[in-house]
DNA sequence: CCAAGCACCTGACGGC
DNA sequence: TGCCGTCAGGTGCTTG
């Protein structure tokens, strides 16, 4: 579910309300799996005092006061919020209870997400984050573009291709896609200099202005506000199969490329 | 190195 | 109403 842009709201969120508070108690519902059992995770992060939070890809990492990191992958339906109070909900996985009685859910309906800890020092060893690409908002256009010059795969896989860039998932890479006026099977090493570089340009913009409107929200998405996003309202391609080009009235495409489901403009994003 | 298919899960929606 | 197939912001594994 949530890219890069609404992981990044969620961090932004947390960081401001989560600094500072410890951990007094961990709730862990009945018949809930974690990627990581909960009597080793439990003690460890019991009276664990949060100091920062922050995103890397489409993780959610909050490091504690003595070195110890929780990272969070929400995958498609994942969702963490901070509330003050609030009702149990059938998919919690798990509940952190802090000092001022505020608590921090993880819930995820699909259950793909994971939670897990790394000791002080561990997370650098962390096999993901040796293989994941560089932040496309931390990096320049041309040195994003140079990633794929010479890669035969279809762009749109490369895209989603965590270890070639971070965090970007099926709406942005469509959306970027579209923007940049390329056509999502088109390979890596046939777009010219200048449309690579229009192609990152364009993911930018669109990851920054997604961040900016507090990410999109289709169906799952919330921050840890447990508000929704509003960026799906700017949707070029994304979920408007059926529908008509914004910029020149043709019917919008769809096909599986990279195993996603892709929308396009045949005629603004034409084959290369 | 790359692509395709499947697996992990639950729920919403459309068609009959 | 209800049953069935299809689809969903992701990723990892296996196979060819």
């Amino acid at each position: 579910m949530p890219e890069l842009p609404e992981v990044e709201v969620i961090a932004r969120g947390l960081h401001g309300t989560l600094v500072g508070r410890s951990i007094q108690s961990v709730e862990v519902p009945g018949l809930t799996r974690l990627s990581e059992p909960a009597d080793t995770l439990v003690p460890r992060i019991m009276g664990c005092t949060v100091k920062r939070v922050y995103r890397r890809a489409k993780v959610l990492l909050i490091e504690m006061d003595d070195g110890l990191s929780v990272v969070f992958h929400l995958k498609m339906t994942g969702r963490v919020v901070h509330a003050v109070k609030r009702t149990a909900n059938k998919h919690d996985r798990i509940m952190f209870n802090l000092d001022d009685g505020s608590q921090l859910i993880f819930s995820d309906m699909r259950k793909f997400g994971y939670i897990r800890s790394f000791a002080p020092g561990e997370l650098d060893t962390w096999d993901f984050l040796q293989r994941v690409g560089p932040e496309p908002l931390e990096t320049g256009a041309a040195e994003l573009a140079d990633l794929v010059r010479d890669r035969k795969s279809v762009i749109k896989g490369l895209l989603l291709n965590q270890s070639v860039v971070a965090g970007v998932g099926n709406i942005y890479a469509d959306e970027s896609l579209f923007r940049a006026g390329v056509h999502p099977e088109t390979r890596g090493n046939r777009l010219s200099r200048a449309r690579a570089l229009k192609l990152f340009t364009e993911l930018q913009s669109v990851l920054g202005q997604a961040i900016a409107e507090n990410g999109s929200s289709i169906r799952d998405y919330v921050n840890a506000d447990g508000d929704a996003g509003s960026f799906q309202n700017s949707f070029n391609v994304y979920g408007r199969k059926g529908q008509q080009c914004l910029t020149c009235k043709t019917m919008l495409k769809t096909s599986k490329v990279a195993g996603r489901t892709s929308v396009f403009c045949p005629k603004c994003q034409p084959k290369q």
